[in-house]
DNA sequence: ACAAGAAGTCAAAAAAATATGACTACCCAA
DNA sequence: TTGGGTAGTCATATTTTTTTGACTTCTTGT
C-alpha cells in the first residue's frame, strides 16, 4: 500500500524521487563537495564534523544507488575507495547551481 | 544547537532549504498542479485523494512562506482563496522541468 | 604481536515528518 | 434553523529519518 502510493506519487511527479534523495540529510553538502574532487569516507567525516559515520555511509550509498556518484576502489598500497560524480551527477550540476542561485534571492 | 546546525548547513549549502521544502510530502505535486492553474484548497483535496486536509494545509503554508506561491483572497459571492505561482515560483519552473527530465534518464 | 587507520555494519534510541479524527468559523440556500 | 460548502486549526498518533554507540574487517607500521 505504501509502495503503491509511492509509485503513484512518482508517476504523477517524476521529480519527486530525485528531490527526496537530494533533500536527505548531508546529501546536498556531499554532492557539493563531490563537485570539487572525489570523496573518501574518512576525509568526508572530517569535513562534516557534525555528521557521523552511519549517516555518511547511508548518504553515499543512496547517492550511489541513484547513480549520481560512482564508487571506485583504487587498488594501491593503502587501498582507497573513492566516490566521484557520475555522468548523471555531472548533468545535475547546472541544475543544482540554478537552485542555489534561486535560493539566494 | 539544532538551529545552529541548520544555519551552518544552510551556509555551507544554500540549496538545501529549497530542496528540503520541495521534497516535503505533496509539495512537488502541488507545485506541479500550480503550473497549470491557481489552486483552491478543497479542489486540491479532491485532486490528491491520498492526501488529507492537514498535509495540504501545511504544504500550502510552507510553499507560501517560501514565497513560491502567493495566496489571494477573492472577495466574491462564495469567497474564494487561491494559491498561484509567485515570481520566484515561476523562476523555479524551468529548474523543476530540468529535474524531471534528469529523473527520467 | 599490537596498535592504528580506513571503510564500513548493526541494533536501538531519539527526533522529525506525516497522518488521523474531531472540531471551528464563515457564508449561503431551503 | 438546518444543512451544505469552503477553508481551515488542534492535539494526538503513527511512520520515517537521523543519530548514537558498539562492533567488524582488512591493511599497514613499529
Amino acid at each position: 500500500m505504501t509502495t503503491q502510493n509511492q509509485e503513484n506519487s512518482e508517476e504523477a511527479c517524476p521529480a519527486e524521487g530525485l528531490l527526496k534523495l537530494l533533500a536527505g540529510k548531508w546529501k546536498a553538502q556531499i554532492f557539493r563537495l563531490a563537485l570539487e574532487h572525489p570523496l573518501r569516507f574518512n576525509a568526508l567525516l572530517r569535513q562534516l564534523p557534525e555528521a557521523n559515520k552511519q549517516s555518511i555511509a547511508l548518504a553515499l550509498k543512496e547517492l550511489e544507488e541513484a547513480e549520481l556518484l560512482v564508487k571506485t576502489t583504487i587498488k594501491q598500497k593503502p587501498l582507497h575507495i573513492e566516490y566521484s560524480l557520475s555522468e548523471k551527477g555531472l548533468a545535475l550540476v547546472p541544475i543544482f547551481r540554478n537552485l542555489e542561485q534561486l535560493a539566494n534571492i
